[in-house]
RNA sequence: GGUGGAGUCGCCUAGUGGCCGAGGGCGCACGCCUCGAAAGCGUGUGAUGGGGCAACCUAUCCGUGGGUUCAAAUCCCACCUCCACCGCCA
């Protein structure tokens, strides 16, 4: 959520936000003029609420015909405090069902646009050159046992698979690789609760415009979550965290769920889209100040796992109007994928400034006196999806997959063989 | 799912309708004492919103949400969480 003090000392930079992109504008007046209703009735309650106090006092202490005076002075203030409550109360609620409808207020030097206005800002390795026709990952997958689309879907229905196999060691080697990787840079592994309270969801933006995209248990009120940020920036909710400690590093493991309700037709065949997967996912609370750093710093450590996996990838500089509700800026690493003839998205990190913190009240000690929001940040290590440029990108003309160097000691495999 | 107990300031705890505008202890910070420290003594000690250049003022917060009352940590109702035991179960 936005800072209404910011908001008010400088609407101008919540326009230019909402412009990039491509939102209603208009919401910054309607922001500050239901601001300031709000606060003139919290005054108005505030005074009433300190003469009731008073009377009621003198009320204890009086006898007699003062006595009865008072009381009726009293009960007429009590009716008036509860007017006066109920109407900033009232405004208040709605201030803030208003404000969490804004997404976060991008950083500078976003660029302006929609899906298609991303910026390139590198390219590394080399695509492979086959001299053969290669086939895709599913082929590939099912050529070497390791992925089972016809009894995910007899089992689950579509969009859901078996790994089995070399695939399910490749994908345990490749998540085991990046906890490594992660532990070694000095985060704290955690694996998290995959159900979480609406709450959780809604305090790390999940809820808002893509709120159909997340599995909901009626029953329970619990939501599966898309990706471990939801429990790891909710570990922390309601809390001040120690300034001296920071950053704090936790990488999640977990199983990521998806409805993928706006995508139906999209990437149909393999395990590119789907609704169950596996992520390595690093998270991080600093101080906001030091979020742009801390944002490239993450994006280092995906390119580290990109290059351990032997991947020709890009790096994108995502639009504004292509940003999560929470993300001020998102950097995308997409690995290239042979048959299909263009990259797709592998790992993405977004810098959520203190949007989620103030949200989830994750606060820490300013030694200049009071509290203030952190900043939380958040980047893939490695998935499911993972596998698909692996295969892809490494296989040979006979079908097999030559396992990438550093990845050999965690699937235990140097190539990947066809099972009769 | 059932029964019982508990949830107060960072931690422990006092508190059965107005003296709670929440007391005490621990911890922490600062000061005194000291060559220095410990002990001792003294002072201070939360969060959130609003107002003010400021020091400060003000409202709210005793698990959560309702209710009773002029007035609720305190009484009533519902719920949540934790602990114990019972039942069921991977």
């Amino acid at each position: 959520m936005i800072d209404l003090r910011t908001l008010r000392e400088d609407p101008d930079r919540l326009r230019a936000s909402q412009r990039a992109r491509g939102e209603d504008d208009s919401v910054v007046e309607t922001l500050l003029d239901l601001d300031e209703r709000r606060r003139g009735a919290l005054s108005r309650f505030e005074t009433l609420r300190a003469e009731q106090k008073s009377v009621g006092k003198s009320v204890s202490r009086a006898s007699g015909d003062e006595k009865a005076a008072l009381l009726g002075r009293a009960k007429d203030l009590a009716a008036q405090v509860r007017s006066a409550e109920a109407e900033a109360e009232k405004l208040g609620a709605e201030l803030e069902d208003l404000l969490y409808t804004v997404p976060n207020v991008v950083e500078e030097g976003t660029p302006p646009g929609g899906e298609d206005d991303y910026v390139v800002i590198e390219e590394v390795g080399e695509k492979p050159a086959f001299d053969f026709a290669p086939k895709d990952h599913l082929e590939l997958g099912e050529l070497l046992g390791a992925i089972d689309i016809e009894r995910g879907a007899k089992v689950s229905g579509s969009r859901f698979f078996f790994l089995k196999g070399a695939g399910a060691r490749l994908q345990l080697g490749l998540l085991n690789m990046a906890m490594q990787q992660a532990i070694e840079a000095g985060f704290v592994p955690m694996i998290p609760p995959v159900l979480v309270k609406p709450e959780s969801m809604k305090g790390t933006g999940f809820l808002g415009a893509h709120a159909s995209e997340v599995y909901h248990l009626a029953e329970d009120d619990l939501f599966l979550v898309g990706t471990s940020e939801v429990p790891m920036a909710a570990y922390h909710a309601d809390e001040i965290l120690d300034a001296s400690a920071l950053p704090y590093r936790y990488a999640g493991w977990s199983s990521c769920f998806r409805r993928e309700a706006g995508s139906y037709g999209k990437d149909t065949r393999g395990i590119i889209r789907v609704h169950q997967f596996d992520k390595v996912e690093m998270f991080s609370y600093c101080r906001p100040e030091d979020a742009r750093e801390e944002h490239r710093r993450l994006l280092d450590w995906e390119r580290q796992m990109l290059a351990k996996a032997e991947l020709p990838y890009r790096i994108i500089d995502t639009a504004a109007g292509d940003l999560g509700t929470s993300a001020a800026r998102k950097f995308d690493c997409e690995a290239w994928v042979p048959t299909q003839g263009r990259y797709r998205e592998v790992t993405s990190t977004s810098n959520c400034t203190d949007f989620q913190a103030r949200r989830l009240a994750v606060r820490f000690r300013d030694p200049g006196g009071g509290t203030r929001p952190v900043a939380t940040l958040n980047g893939t290590l490695a998935t499911t999806r993972w596998i698909v440029a692996i295969l892809e990108n490494h296989q040979r003309a006979d079908g097999s997959v030559v396992v990438p160097v550093a990845l050999r000691p965690y699937v235990g495999l140097d190539v990947l063989e066809p099972v009769k």
